[in-house]
DNA sequence: TTGTAGGCGTTATCAC
DNA sequence: GTGATAACGCCTACAA
């Protein structure tokens, strides 16, 4: 790899004529900043990024710490944060930590290593990641992690009681929530919002919790049916989870949408493959991804955001575990 | 951040004797070894991986440039390639390319100016990226580059075998195989597997072309039911296409697997949360991920890999859309 | 065993 | 307008 030494010697200039005609600043003739860019072109040189790091302490490097990719939700908000990183000159690097704290904590401190300009991050460990003891500026995605990290997430508590208003509105009088773990906000934000439904309504109701692993869930799922044969309306708190329920009643026989409604949550790609494809709550993952990008370049640039948290709209899909009018 | 320099400060010795510290390299006397790491330890001290990779010339960093991580093969791909990395001390960027030549090209010059160490590649484009003219190594995954290039990817003509003798096995006579684009190598191989089966034992058979977009599949999938409402068996180039099948059949009144058998390629954990859930040809993915970064690492390491060709056998998972016995 | 000093490839501050 | 040169934080000869 050519130097910006091997540059200048060819061009005959110094590094630092080199260095004002690559970044375009302080004044350079214009004979010599022809001859300059005819050196660069011959031997093909491009700026060591790592150089301009050590110098400026800015990596244009991003670092997006998520339980696992794997889960489509996630899935879907890291292309869109890749895609906007990649359009602001960001890079991303991706990391995995399957909510374990060691891998959350290790990646941080790989990407305070790699001085990392700044870092999104998917976490239930409110209490480790405060914004002090970071070095780095971060933002948090759907899950909080403390009042003065920014933070962006989509209107959970309305997502809920859309759910629960849709279910009642096309018919359905028994209804059951299988619901995210207690400590997730989100989780906890749409059973709230399905309560306050149900309850001004005087539905009959039950409360299930899934752990948000698919494997467990089958077991919990067949309990319920084998309990309640009388449910004729699922409010699940993700797509995954009512496929699953999709799945177990198709399996017992149970018509859907005619005998039993399925409302799923985020909106994942997949939910349209099923039969019959599933209805939903939808989330606006690809904004949710760009925004928190933005966000986090505008704390990184800028050093400040104009609000510390960001709630966005979600939107129901209407597909065909729910009934026509 | 602290620097080395403070450190040597506050343990009253030299950088040199910090940094052999550090490194564990040259010899330091016990007891100033411990009071070097009683003042990293004060000061909370972390080596900058920045100064580090612009002195040594490498930089743990490995690049993985896929068409789309929304794909969920590709999705489970990054997973097993991040943990592996990461297991070896790595730390991997994520680059979505769309299949997009002027985007891979762009994300490797990135890699490049960043001095990644390496990069795992998904690309069609075979011409373009040849070893010599990109300066870092990189190991082809799934999709062959270049001769000179090592290359991993699951055994597909002997998949493609597999599918059909299932197929036939359990009772199927009129076949259909939806396959891949013909550019693709490893679509090219599942169809040949497939063919060489149906044509020696005589079969009859229909072969369809999708382009690997969800989106267009619907009608392709439509038309194939309508023109051929005899088929009975369905090898589908991957779990999506079999699952639109499956769905399209099951709209249609098709009972499966007892009017027609599907099978689907891949693998991906998706498959099994249908109803009926998805036989299908399953790659060893997580396999293909850890061996592509083991290959790699080889590479960056030792300068060289035994094998520039790693083949590695299919596994047909048999599930609902087909029958037992 | 330990310290000094030069260099990795840039950028920016001075002089000229 | 242009050129030395001192950083940035680290590592490693080479000396001592």
């Amino acid at each position: 790899m050519a130097t910006i030494r091997d540059v200048a010697k060819l061009a005959g200039v110094s590094v630092a004529t080199v260095s004002r005609v690559l970044n375009n600043n302080g004044n350079v003739h214009k004979s010599t900043k022809e001859v300059v860019q005819a050196a660069i072109t011959t031997l093909n040189y491009r700026p060591n990024e790592i150089a301009r790091t050590l110098y400026k302490k800015n990596s244009r490097l991003l670092g997006l710490i998520i339980p696992d990719i794997t889960n489509p939700f996630f899935t879907e908000l890291a292309r869109a944060i890749e895609d906007t990183a990649h359009r602001y000159g960001y890079t991303m690097v991706l990391c995995n930590t399957d909510e374990i704290l060691e891998k959350e904590q290790h990646y941080m401190e790989v990407l305070k290593q790699r001085q990392a300009d700044g870092c999104l991050m998917i976490t239930n460990e409110k209490a480790t990641f405060l914004d002090e003891e970071l070095g780095i500026p971060i933002v948090a995605l759907d899950r909080p992690i403390h009042s003065h990290i920014p933070f962006i997430q989509a209107d959970h508590y309305q997502g809920g009681k859309i759910a629960a208003q849709t279910l009642l509105q096309k018919g359905s009088t028994q209804l059951v929530h299988i619901r995210g773990p207690k400590y997730l906000d989100s989780a906890e934000a749409r059973y709230q919002g399905f309560l306050d439904v149900v309850e001004k309504e005087k539905i009959s109701y039950h409360i299930f919790e899934s752990s948000f692993q698919p494997r467990n869930d089958e077991f919990l799922i067949n309990n319920i049916f084998e309990r309640f044969p009388e449910i004729d309306g699922v409010f699940a708190a993700n797509d995954v989870i009512a496929v699953s329920v999709l799945k177990t009643a198709l399996h017992r026989g149970i018509s859907v949408p005619e005998d039993l409604q399925i409302i799923g949550y985020d909106g994942i790609l997949f939910g349209q493959l099923f039969y019959p494809s599933i209805t939903t709550v939808a989330q606006p993952i690809y904004q949710l991804g760009k925004q928190a990008v933005q966000m986090l370049i505008n704390l990184i640039e800028k050093k400040e955001t104009e609000q510390k948290i960001c709630r966005l709209p979600v939107q129901l899909v209407e597909r065909d575990t729910t009934r026509k009018e």
